[in-house]
DNA sequence: CATTTGGATACTGTATCCAATTTGAGGCGG
DNA sequence: CCGCCTCAAATTGGATACAGTATCCAAATG
C-alpha cells in the first residue's frame, strides 16, 4: 500500500508566491502593473488570502512593491541612476561572494559552474539569437552558484535580495550576442581562477567582469534609447 | 492649516508589523518561541489577517523565521559559527556604506551621528548600568544613519537585511561598560574621518571598528558561557 | 498490584475561504 | 473648476476545514 499520497506538500500561498516569482522573472508583466488581489484571486483559482500572503512575502525581493491602501505593483523600470546604484553594490558584494567560494572550491561545484558557462557560450556562438531569457537564465545560474558556494547565509541573502533587482536590470537591458561572448569569456575567466585555487584572483575578476557589464548595460540602453 | 489629519494614516497590518518589530528588536520575545496567530491576534485586538500579513513581512527582516504548515517563530539564538559568518557579511558591507557615506558628508549628517556617539560615551561613563537596551540602541542609530547616508538604497537595504539578525546579535551578547566605552571611541574616530572628508579612511576605520567588535563579541559570549 | 502500551479523544493552531467594511479613483453634473 | 456619486479594490473580521499533538483511559503484561 501507501501509495504515493503526498501530492499536496505545499501550501496554497507557496504555489502561488512560485508561479507569481516565476512569471516575474519572465517578464510576464508589465513594469509597474497593478497586481490586483481579486482578480489574481480568479486566475489562480484560490482565495485572496494566500494572494495577499504571497505578494506580501515577494515585496522584499525587489520585484513587486505596496503602496499602503492602494495594492501591490510590479516594480517599475530602471532609471540610469538605479542601475548604476545597483550595479555599485554588486559590486560590493559579488567579489567578496567570489572570495569566498575561491576558498572553498570542490570538484562538483566546478562541474555545476562549467554548465552554466558552456550555455552561454552556447548560445552566444548559434547564428539563430533565441529569446534573452535563455542568455540571462544561465547568466543568473553563474552568480546564484558562487553565491550559494560562499558558504555564509548571510552574504547570500544579500545578494538574493538583490537578486531580483538584477533580473528586472537584465529585462530592461537587451543583451546582444556580442555581449554573451564577453561574459561568456569572463565567467571562463572566473572558473579558470577557481581551479587554480586563487580565491583573490577570482574576487579581482570578479570585480571586473561586474564592471564591463555595468559599462556594456550603459552603453546598450543608449543604443535602445536611441533607436525608440 | 493643514492639521495633522492623518491619525488613520496606516493600516493595521502596518501597527502590528511596527509594534511586532520594537518588540523583536527589544527582545520581548525568548528566541525560538513560536508566535501563533490566534495568540497574536487576541493580544493586538485585531484579527488574523493582519498578524498573517505583518508575520510574512517579517520574515526577509530575519527576526522571525517560519516552518511550513508549522508556524512563525522568534529567530533562535547565535552559534559561534554564525556569529562569525555575520560579522564577515558586515565586514563587507560596512566599510563599502561608510565610504559611500564618506563621500556625501554634510553639517546636518555630521550633527545627527553625533548623538548616539556621546549617547553611548555618557552611558559608558556612568557608573550606573542600565539596560542594555540603550547601549545597542545607539549603536544601531550610528550604523543605520551611515547606511542611509550611503544613498545607494541597494546596499542599505542588504545591510537593512542584516539588522535584525545584528540585533538578534547585539541581544545574545551582553555588552559590558569597558566595551561600550572602546566602541565610542571607535565611532568617535570614523566620525572624525568623516569630518575630515577622508572617506578611505573613514572606511578602514570601520572594517577596524568592525574587527574589535567581533573580537570582543568573541570573548565576551566565551565569559558568559564560563559563567553559566 | 504496579507499570507499560495501544488507541481513541479533545484540543490547539495553521491554512483557507468568504462576507462585510472602508478607502481611493474616476466620471458626472452643477 | 469643484463637489457628489458610483464602483472597484484593499483591508479586515470571522468561520471552517484540516492536521498535528497532547492527554486520558483501559487492557495487557511482568
Amino acid at each position: 500500500m501507501a501509495r504515493d499520497d503526498a501530492p499536496e506538500r505545499t501550501t496554497h500561498a507557496d504555489k502561488v508566491y512560485t508561479l507569481l516569482f516565476g512569471q516575474l522573472m519572465n517578464g510576464t508583466f508589465d513594469p509597474g502593473a497593478a497586481l490586483n488581489i481579486p482578480t489574481l484571486s480568479r486566475e489562480f483559482e484560490v482565495s485572496q488570502t494566500p494572494i495577499r500572503e504571497a505578494l506580501a512575502r515577494l515585496e522584499h525581493t525587489g520585484l513587486v512593491h505596496r503602496e499602503a491602501l492602494r495594492g501591490y505593483f510590479v516594480a517599475p523600470l530602471f532609471s540610469e541612476v538605479e542601475l548604476d546604484k545597483l550595479m555599485e553594490a554588486r559590486l560590493v558584494l559579488e567579489p567578496a561572494l567570489a572570495l569566498e567560494a575561491g576558498r572553498r572550491v570542490t570538484p562538483e561545484f566546478l562541474a555545476k559552474l562549467l554548465v552554466p558557462i558552456d550555455d552561454l557560450l552556447r548560445l552566444s556562438e548559434s547564428q539563430v539569437v533565441r529569446s534573452f531569457r535563455e542568455y540571462w537564465s544561465a547568466d543568473e545560474e553563474f552568480h546564484t552558484l558562487i553565491a550559494k558556494q560562499s558558504a555564509n547565509p548571510f552574504l547570500e541573502g544579500a545578494y538574493r535580495s538583490l537578486g531580483g533587482q538584477v533580473q528586472r536590470f537584465r529585462l530592461f537591458v537587451k543583451l546582444g550576442s556580442a555581449d554573451a561572448r564577453f561574459a561568456a569569456a569572463e565567467h571562463r575567466k572566473i572558473y579558470d581562477a577557481f581551479v587554480a585555487r586563487a580565491p583573490e584572483a577570482a574576487a579581482d575578476l570578479m570585480r571586473h567582469h561586474i564592471e564591463s557589464a555595468r559599462l556594456r548595460a550603459l552603453s546598450d540602453r543608449k543604443t535602445i534609447l536611441a533607436n525608440e
